[in-house]
DNA sequence: TGAGCTATGTTCTATAGCGCACACAAGACC
DNA sequence: GGTCTTGTGTGCGCTATAGAACATAGCTCA
């Protein structure tokens, strides 16, 4: 596996941290690779490492009694799986697991805890983040509130689209329900009705988006209300 | 209005900072009456306030679109109305409302930047707090998933008898069925059901628990995960 | 004491999504 | 080239909840 200094880093809370902070933080990271439906931590139990996205995606699930899952989060390169470590707590409430494959930088919880507190700008970032990440949990819960499996599937991939900047990606309709919290069957028939409408095509657990805009429109406003609060924290480099 | 040192602080995240944090925070500390449907933040306008209930009980709603809201968190003494503050955001994505009347210190948002700098214990405080409502809110996105109206409303009820430390309060099904999300009727048909099973009373705006035992089997496990976490991250004291 | 408002209760129709069961189709593997 | 596995598609009955409209009961205030 090549060293954390071969590759570029792509992770934005890495990449937006001064040059000295990310440097005495190098001789902590390491790269990894990560794949599709690995575990990177359970819930209610200690965790160990915290990851830096480079060009995976990781999903934050919350379950229920009845092993039922749904997603409440995704994180890209431009957060940090472990946001209850930067908040001083080691054991996180969510499962977070990969759901694209890719490289992260990953770092012992109990390093980044100890240098957090010595590179402010790092630890700013990492709060940005949680707060991002707070507001799109939020916008989820009101959002499996209102909104029709056919408006979510869509808000969905298009934040997928957006997470990995392709318009073409691997996902099963059974992966996906797991995500959004309903049937397999669900998922094939909001497919199937996007499907008609030429937004998207799907094949044998590849997803293409055809039509953004249109797409756009048959998403929820949620999809739009938390694009905008990304772009709105990221623009202004400090 | 009585000033802040002729009343016990009953909000513990002051309770708990140390005795010389908490006398530099004093001359920025008002106490204040909240009443009841009072708005303490917008959504998406700058925070001016934050506040450290008392014995007041604050509801955080998500809206969508179409003026419909959910309640995503409830904060009550064990925590801080104004999050995004603690994580250097002066915008909330929340709108705070009061949900049962009290008394609150509040502070200015810029002077909380400023004296969590000084405060480590307090910056803890709040950190723990701000991870707490972030599995609150997970929870509830799950919650507002996978579970049925009448369970929604027993945890509900549950958490806010609580928060307040009192088995009856006031809340009318028209306020209550806006925290769910849901219509008036459906929050009359469900404490209907709550109220055949004799496990509540239900009376022009007063609910009264009459079997809390029984109401939490009625309730999903959302509240018992929650309370749990609660109980857990404030048993060990530092 | 009666008018008016607020809070609650009832009923009807429509539909999204559930659980279940089964059929089919495309690769993969021997 | 056939069999097995994985991924999709379809159909059926059932329930929770939405939307809408209307009825009634208790409280307040003139």
């Amino acid at each position: 596996m090549a060293g954390a200094e071969v590759v570029a880093i792509q992770n934005r809370l890495l990449a937006n941290s001064p040059r000295k902070d990310y440097l005495r933080l190098l001789p902590h990271l390491e790269m990894v690779d990560l794949t599709y439906s690995e575990v990177l931590h359970e819930p209610h139990t200690r965790i160990r490492h915290v990851y830096f996205p480079n060009d995976s995606l990781i999903s934050l699930l919350t379950s229920v009694e009845n092993h039922r899952v749904a997603e409440v989060g995704l994180v890209g390169a431009e957060g940090i799986v472990g946001v209850p470590v930067v908040l001083g707590h080691l054991e996180s409430p969510f499962l977070a697991v990969v759901q694209g494959g890719g490289t992260a930088m990953r770092m012992k919880a109990s390093d980044l805890v100890r240098e957090s507190v010595k590179s402010v700008a790092l630890q700013r970032e990492c709060f940005r983040f949680t707060h991002l990440l707070m507001a799109q949990i939020a916008q989820t819960a009101a959002c499996n509130r209102f909104h029709v499996v056919t408006q979510r599937m869509a808000r969905w991939l298009l934040t997928t689209r957006d997470r990995v900047s392709a318009t073409q990606f691997r996902i099963t309709h059974e992966f996906l329900a797991r995500m959004l919290g309903v049937r397999r069957v669900g998922v094939t028939e909001a497919a199937g009705t996007l499907q008609k409408r030429k937004l998207i095509s799907y094949s044998r657990g590849t997803v293409t988006i055809l039509d953004a805009k249109g797409l756009t429109a048959a998403a929820c406003g949620c999809y739009k209300t938390v694009k905008d609060l990304y772009s709105q924290a990221q623009a202004p480099r400090r």
